[in-house]
DNA sequence: AGGATAGTAGACTGCGCGGTCCAGAATGTC
DNA sequence: GACATTCTGGACCGCGCAGTCTACTATCCT
């Protein structure tokens, strides 16, 4: 029988996305991840397999935490304009550390090689989850009178995704949570 | 009396700008450089200095190009909405490589070292610039009532410098025309 | 002609890093 | 106790790449 496992692939795991969600793919070496998974270098290719596919459990992960949060944040109850303002407010309030490493997914989008299939194929399907959420949201307040009938919920779906990944592009460079707060309201506008 | 050089400084500069707006800093290997500069390695170290000093001069030429064409789509006498109408249009249309290569600098912006201070500095020194010659024409809009009193210049520059970088990010990954005049619609009506 | 400089081609070096492999210790089950 | 398996640590390999250097050629001016 084997000896168990020692570390849990979960911790690990985590950590593993916090280094790639701070440093990006390339510059995350094997040796920082074995530090910070806490794991040698055979667990982890024993574990995870190579560096590329590490970067896949790092974001599949990632992806499923905060589109959860997403989706508890949209919750059908709550009225979108109050989730909006959650989002955009609690992106404003991120540390400096926080605001630097941005979304990983993000990061990956803007730092692939565009003839990366597989990158390519996972990062469209997130978008699409993601604009999902939104869109029904929308849809929703439509329903409820919200927002009036004559907006088009994927099209604001869109435009917010499209907002909160400038802002994160912004807040990478400048750490300023006025201009963020700025910047949200303008966008919450255009519900009007 | 010294030879005088046969290639155009100019002329290899863009081919280097080029390349980098199209792979990133790290995908750029010297070798592809040298074979798009139409230059040997010794005239490149030469004429450049190293491969980063070369990334910051393309930088640079990248930043006057643009920025000189930002001021001229906001000449004085063209109304705002004239403006951003043919910004946002010329982006929902580029083709499919353009939206690939997407924007040097956020580019930059996405994948620097946070401890890169030159960078940053750089960085942030253009974000203002921008910044500025969006916020000079929504000033003058203001004055002339083409948008109303109570709108903040500032605040609606940084809106739409934010969001051109979010639709950048996503026209990286969906090359979509019809996506991208959609999110343009919406942005547009924060000006009513 | 001759000297100075710009050019090319290519060998060479050094380095960082991903990935593999091996030795040996620790921990479990039968 | 014997065996299987999971660990750790480190040696080792191969590769790609930035950067330097050398040898040689081409062009310009006096």
């Amino acid at each position: 029988m084997p000896r168990a496992k020692e570390f849990d692939p979960e911790v690990a795991l985590q950590a593993a996305v916090n280094l790639f969600w701070r440093l990006g793919y390339e510059q995350t070496s094997l040796e920082l991840l074995m530090q910070e998974m806490k794991i040698s270098k055979q667990s982890l290719y024993d574990t995870f397999g190579d560096k590329r596919a590490l970067y896949f459990r790092a974001m599949h992960h990632y992806r499923k935490s905060t589109n959860d949060s997403l989706r508890v944040v949209f919750a059908a109850d709550t009225p979108v304009r109050e989730g909006l303002t959650k989002i955009f407010g609690s992106i404003a309030r991120e540390t400096k550390e926080q605001h630097q490493r941005g979304c990983l997914l993000m990061s990956a989008n803007l730092s692939r090689n565009v003839n990366d299939a597989e990158m390519t194929k996972f990062l469209r399907a997130n978008q699409r989850e993601v604009e999902r959420i939104f869109a029904a949201a929308f849809t929703r307040a439509r329903d409820r009178g919200e927002i009036s009938a004559d907006k088009d919920p994927a099209a604001l779906a869109r435009f917010f995704v499209a907002t909160i990944q400038g802002m994160r592009a912004l807040a990478r460079l400048n750490h300023d949570r006025k201009e963020l707060e700025q910047i949200s309201r303008v966008a919450l506008s255009s519900l009007d």
